[in-house]
RNA sequence: GAGGAUGUAGCUCAGCUGGUUAGAGCGCCAGAUUGUGGCUCUGGAGGUCGCGGGUUCGAUUCCCGUCAUUCUCCCCA
């Protein structure tokens, strides 16, 4: 016998917690929609060719690998001592999908003959990484992004906040959205005199939320900078966005990232959102690829990270033969969101509720065969119906029904056949009465 | 990659400084109620104490190893 298991860091999910999940996704997707987003998939694994070098160091390292079918050793070269990566790379030559935005530029590059600039598309698929789980992180997980390609226009941007604010709106779910500009981040590494050390400044500011201002310090000193900079650097994460520009004013880009987060601004100054949006410096985010404007979402009454986040980046198509395409996307974390509506009690009754509202209790085959058409009378008025499909006691039969939380038995034997009428029981009173099957759908209709 | 914690019934856990038939709650099954769920009562089933080795007259308990799970850091959603 095999003791059932499943890989560490995947899940299975029940249907009461895939009803949930399906509520959060329903509304992401209908939101999209509502923007003009289409839908695409991409397959689950992808050419390593595509993803290697697209992550960074790690990210390549955190790739699920995919073993070549057939003598896959046939191959390789094992005379002398090998590094595991170049074996690796003798034996796999596809991966598991690490994140929806890769195989997007992949997508636009391949479809480009059929796809109208600008592309607006959205993708809700679970993603892979060979990380180590944690709580709340997984090895398989959902991502759902929505991304602009083709335009430069900062109404992108403007429309991507209020697509958050309306997802959050209807998932009642309170959140504090963050906007920066990379190139701000940019002028602040220039103006400190660190420009080379931009990925090592904003990787360090990133943390600010998790260890605080001093954390920074030390995080920027381990990575050598200067201290004269890191003095520079703590002063700016003081600054309120307005402060910005007499800060980098010697800053070309500086002064241009102020400017398009301005616009940005003034897009949205007469479509208020319900939720609260800041410009704030300190907001970093640590994906080098971004290049413009960056978000990120947190929920205000939960410390627990953030459930969302995204930005402009210029050229993605680039390394694959099609550059100067700029784009900019947002990514919805679904299992954070989950976490957090669950801790917030924020799920409506009803969808935590099983789908069929009547059940058939039979006493008999007879009864059975009795109830098949008016199951089917009752579905075709829109009415979720199940018959039980075992002729056991009633008392098991009702019971399921109460366990399934199914709020109408039709209790049908020999005297239910004989008059024509049913019984139905209403599980939450107790009570019974005696109906038509018309009445039944009419009252269950209302 | 580094460090910690935990593995005992289907689930959540108790089990004293090592001691003879390893317990509880919940769940499950049956009955009280042969055409009626929840509540109650009665009875019942269910355990290689993660696995391997060691110490001991004796190990669920102590030691070592191993596997699994989980948490923190790194990184990320």
């Amino acid at each position: 016998m095999v003791k059932p298991s499943i890989p560490k860091g995947t899940r299975d999910f029940t249907p009461e917690t895939l009803l949930k999940r399906n509520y959060i996704f329903d509304i992401i997707r209908q939101t999209f929609e509502r923007f003009g987003f289409v839908p695409i998939e991409t397959p689950a694994m992808e050419n390593l060719s595509t993803l290697m070098g697209k992550y960074g160091e790690e990210g390549d390292q955190l790739l699920f690998k995919i073993l070549n079918s057939g003598d896959f050793l046939k191959q390789v070269d094992l005379s002398q001592d090998q590094d595991y990566r170049k074996v690796a790379s003798q034996i796999c030559e596809k991966g598991l999908r690490y994140d929806l935005t890769i195989p997007f530029a992949r997508y636009v590059v391949m479809h480009r003959h059929e796809i109208t600039l600008p592309f607006k598309r959205y993708q809700i698929q679970p993603v892979w990484r060979a990380d180590r789980p944690q709580k709340g992180r997984y090895r398989e997980f959902y991502q759902c992004d929505a991304d602009v390609i083709g335009s430069d226009s900062l109404l992108c941007e403007a429309e991507l906040m209020l697509l958050y604010d309306e997802v959050f709106t209807r998932l009642q779910l309170p959140v504090r959205i963050k906007i920066n500009n990379r190139k701000i981040l940019q002028g602040l590494a220039e103006t400190v005199g660190c420009s080379s050390m931009l990925s090592d400044i904003t990787t360090a500011i990133d943390k600010l939320d998790k260890v605080g201002t001093e954390g920074v310090r030390q995080e920027l000193q381990e990575r050598f900078l200067p201290q004269e900079a890191i003095d520079r650097i703590m002063q700016y994460l003081q600054l309120s966005f307005a402060e910005l520009p007499a800060f980098l004013a010697n800053s070309a880009a500086g002064i241009q990232g102020i400017a398009e987060v301005t616009q940005v601004m003034d897009f949205l100054a007469s479509t208020p959102l319900k939720n609260e949006l800041v410009a704030d410096p300190a907001l970093a985010r640590g994906l080098n690829y971004y290049t413009g404007c960056i978000f990120e979402v947190q929920a205000t009454q939960l410390q627990i990270g953030s459930i969302g986040g995204g930005g402009r980046y210029d050229n993605l198509t680039g390394t694959f033969g099609m550059p100067g395409i700029s784009g900019v996307g947002i990514s919805f974390g679904a299992e954070r969101i989950y976490d957090v509506m669950e801790q917030m009690g924020l799920f409506p009754e009803k969808i935590t509720k099983t789908s069929a509202v009547v059940l058939f209790a039979c006493f008999d085959v007879a009864a059975q065969r009795f109830a098949m058409p008016l199951a089917q009378q009752l579905r075709h008025a829109g009415i979720s119906v199940e018959v039980y499909p075992e002729p056991v006691k009633i008392k098991k039969q009702l019971e399921y029904a109460d366990r399934r939380a199914i709020p109408h038995v039709v209790i049908l034997g020999s005297e239910e056949m004989a008059s024509g009428l049913l019984t139905v029981k209403n599980m939450q009173t107790g009570q019974q009465q005696q109906l038509t099957v018309e009445a039944l759908i009419s009252q269950l209709t209302e």
